[in-house]
DNA sequence: CTATCCGACGGGATTACCTCA
DNA sequence: CCTGAGGTAATCCCGTCGGAT
């Protein structure tokens, strides 16, 4: 006999019965479920759950042991196992001194397909319900998979991120070294007396390779006529400047001001 | 015994929808 | 009929717990 998600035997309090695995529901507004006493009536009930069973078990307010007591029949061992991590059954079972639950291991197939899930889209809503039915596990266990998925892709990212910036970090520290350096140099070669482009290294002025090529072909105009290439003329340095279709850079000076 | 992984939970925030005065 | 306030449901993120490996 096959059951589906909506197929339902239930023990529960009659007149109550939650569907929603959404625990947060039940927390939300830090409300605890009360129900009048002429709605405990015990009942054992199966069948498939309506739209507007489901709609009106939303809305009643529940209790966590009437939860508990709602399990659905339709449930495959592993999540019948997991519904038993819920903290009411633990709590029930501390209280009963019973045996600690065992925790729920996905299965690969169950795994793949939450990964195959989550690579299309990292959220779930439309889906959840069909994808919880299709691997046999709650929605909410679905919902509580992505939910951590997010976290852990996120930690990695920022890993990642870390290590990035690290490496960046480092590179600029070298690249200040380097510079400092050219500023002694250039002070000292001030400081004798010598005139600057005397001394300076013959190919003091380099076409910036990368202009070269992009601009072959091109019409190379110095948009903003004022001899620089850098349109505004704000540029940070005037390390660098156009000269008919090139752009052009002291190479001894500014090493790296190409484009 | 310890470290790490990962499923689960609790709490807070946000958004959308509904009801009612 | 329109509107704002309040309630509720759904979903998300974050921090944490605790069983399993």
């Amino acid at each position: 006999m096959e059951f589906d998600d909506s197929t339902c035997l239930g023990l529960g309090i009659q007149g109550a019965l939650p569907q929603s695995d959404d625990h947060d529901h039940q927390k939300k507004n830090g409300k605890k479920l009360i129900l009048k006493d002429d709605q405990l009536l015990p009942s054992l009930t199966l069948g498939r759950r309506s739209e507007n069973t489901l709609k009106s078990a939303t809305k009643e307010k529940e209790s966590t042991d009437v939860l508990q007591q709602a399990s659905c029949m339709s449930m495959s061992m592993s999540a019948l196992s997991s519904i038993s991590n819920s903290k009411g059954i633990r709590d029930h079972h501390e209280d009963e001194g019973g045996s600690p639950r065992k925790k729920l291991r996905l299965t690969k197939p169950q795994f793949a397909t939450l990964e195959d899930t989550f690579k299309e889209h990292s959220t779930l809503s439309p889906q959840k319900q069909g994808l919880a039915e299709k691997l046999n596990l709650r929605p909410r266990q679905v919902e509580v998979w992505f939910q951590n998925r997010r976290a852990r892709s996120k930690l990695k990212q920022t890993e990642v991120e870390c290590e990035l910036l690290k490496r960046c970090c480092e590179k600029l520290k070298d690249e200040n070294k380097r510079l400092q350096r050219e500023v002694q140099e250039l002070k000292s070669m001030k400081l004798s007396g010598a005139p600057l482009y005397m001394k300076l290294p013959a190919p003091t002025l380099t076409v910036c390779p990368s202009c070269d090529e992009k601009l072959d072909g091109g019409d190379g105009r110095d948009v903003d006529g004022d001899g620089y290439g850098d349109g505004d003329g704000s540029s940070t340095s005037r390390s660098s400047f156009t000269f008919g279709s090139k752009h052009l850079y002291n190479s001894f000076t500014h090493p790296s001001a190409f484009c």
